[in-house]
DNA sequence: CCGGACTCCTGGTTGC
DNA sequence: TGCAACCAGGAGTCCG
C-alpha cells in the first residue's frame, strides 16, 4: 500500500530518468489501468507518443509528470499494488505489467518504463494542469486539485489543519486518511502515527485538543521522514529500480500489523480492529478514547 | 455534514 | 491434493 514515502521514492528515482526525455513509443497492456483516463487507450497512447517530459512532481500519494510545451501532465496514482519500474530495454516484462513507455532520456539514453500492478486499483492519465487555489503559479492535474497539501510540503498550512479538524465532527483516524484534509497518509502511517501519539481511532476531532493536535501532526512527519528515510536508501539508484514496494519497513512498524505482539510501549497486546473497511491496529491501554463526554 | 456500504481487483493464504 | 472462500485496502460514489 503505497503512501507519501513510497511515491516520494517513486518521484525522486524516476526523476534523473524522465526529466527532459522524449517518449518513443507507449504499449497499454491492460485498458482498466487507464480508468483515469478520459478517453480510449489510443488517446493516451497518440498524446503521450513524442511528447517531451518534465520533472515528476508529487502532492500526496499522486504523482505526475508534466508534458513540457503544454499545460498536461500524466498523472500517476499507485493505488494498492502498484509500482513504476525502470529497466533497460530488451529486459523481460513482468507478468503484471498493465502499461509499458520506451523513453529516450538524456542521461541514461533508451530505457523501459513499466507500470506494473497486480490489482489495478492504480491508474495512469493525462490530465489538465490547473492553478491551485492556495499558491499563486503553483499547477496540479484537475484530478489532483481538490487534494490538501501533504505534511511533509512546505507550504502545508498547520493552521488550517488543525482549524479543519476542529470543525470536523469525526473520528481522528478517519480524518488522517481523508485526503481532502492533510493526503499522503494511509492505513499503515495513520496506525503508526496514532500509536506514537498515544491517540485512539475514534477519538473525535472535536474533543482533540490543541497539544495533542499538534502531537498527533508531529508523529505523523516523523513517521513519514523515517519512512522516507529508510526508503531514499534501499533503492539501488544505480540501476534505476523504482519499486513502489521497496520502502515497506517492517522492521520499524510499532502498531501495523502487530497484532498479538507487545505494545514496544507497555508490554500490552496490540489489537487490530475492523474500521473502515480496514484494519486498525492499536494499543488498548496506550491509546484510549479521551475528551469526550460518552453518552 | 456524516458514516456506512459498495465498487473497482487479483495473488496469496487459509479452510474444508 | 484441489478447489473455493477469504483477505488486503486507496479512492470514488451513492444513499440514508
Amino acid at each position: 500500500m503505497p503512501e507519501l514515502p513510497e511515491v516520494e521514492v517513486v518521484r525522486s528515482g524516476l526523476a534523473p530518468a524522465v526529466t527532459g526525455s522524449t517518449v518513443l513509443a507507449v504499449t497499454v497492456f491492460d485498458e482498466r489501468s487507464l480508468k483515469r483516463h478520459d478517453g480510449p487507450a489510443e488517446d493516451f497512447v497518440e498524446r503521450l507518443t513524442g511528447a517531451r517530459l518534465a520533472g515528476p512532481q508529487r502532492r500526496g500519494k499522486f504523482l505526475w509528470i508534466p508534458i513540457v510545451g503544454g499545460r498536461e501532465a500524466l498523472v500517476v496514482h499507485l493505488g494498492m499494488s502498484g509500482q513504476v519500474l525502470l529497466r533497460e530495454p530488451g529486459t523481460e516484462l513482468d507478468r503484471l505489467t498493465r502499461i509499458s513507455f520506451d523513453v529516450e532520456s538524456p542521461l541514461h539514453g533508451i530505457l523501459r518504463i513499466d507500470f506494473v500492478d497486480q490489482r489495478i486499483f492504480g491508474s495512469m492519465a493525462i490530465d489538465d494542469l490547473v492553478e491551485t487555489p492556495d499558491v499563486v503559479g503553483q499547477l496540479v492535474p484537475t484530478q489532483v486539485a481538490h487534494i490538501a497539501r501533504d505534511p511533509m510540503d512546505p507550504d502545508f498550512d498547520d493552521a488550517k489543519f488543525f482549524a479543519a479538524l476542529g470543525r470536523r465532527n469525526t473520528g481522528v483516524k478517519r480524518a488522517l486518511l481523508d485526503q481532502t484534509l492533510i493526503s499522503g497518509v494511509g492505513n499503515i502511517y495513520a496506525d503508526e502515527a496514532l500509536w506514537a501519539a498515544r491517540i485512539h481511532y475514534d477519538q473525535p476531532t472535536g474533543a482533540l485538543s490543541r497539544p495533542r493536535a499538534r502531537t498527533l501532526l508531529a508523529e505523523v512527519r516523523l513517521v513519514l521522514g523515517r519512512a522516507l528515510a529508510e526508503g531514499g536508501t534501499s533503492f539501488d539508484a544505480q540501476y534505476l529500480n523504482v519499486n513502489g514496494e521497496s520502502g515497506y519497513f517492517s522492521h520499524s512498524l510499532n502498531a501495523y500489523g502487530q497484532q498479538g505482539l507487545p505494545c514496544p510501549r507497555c508490554g500490552r497486546p496490540i489489537v487490530r480492529e475492523q474500521f473502515m473497511n480496514r484494519g486498525s491496529h492499536f494499543c488498548r491501554y496506550c491509546q484510549r478514547v479521551r475528551g469526550a463526554a460518552r453518552i
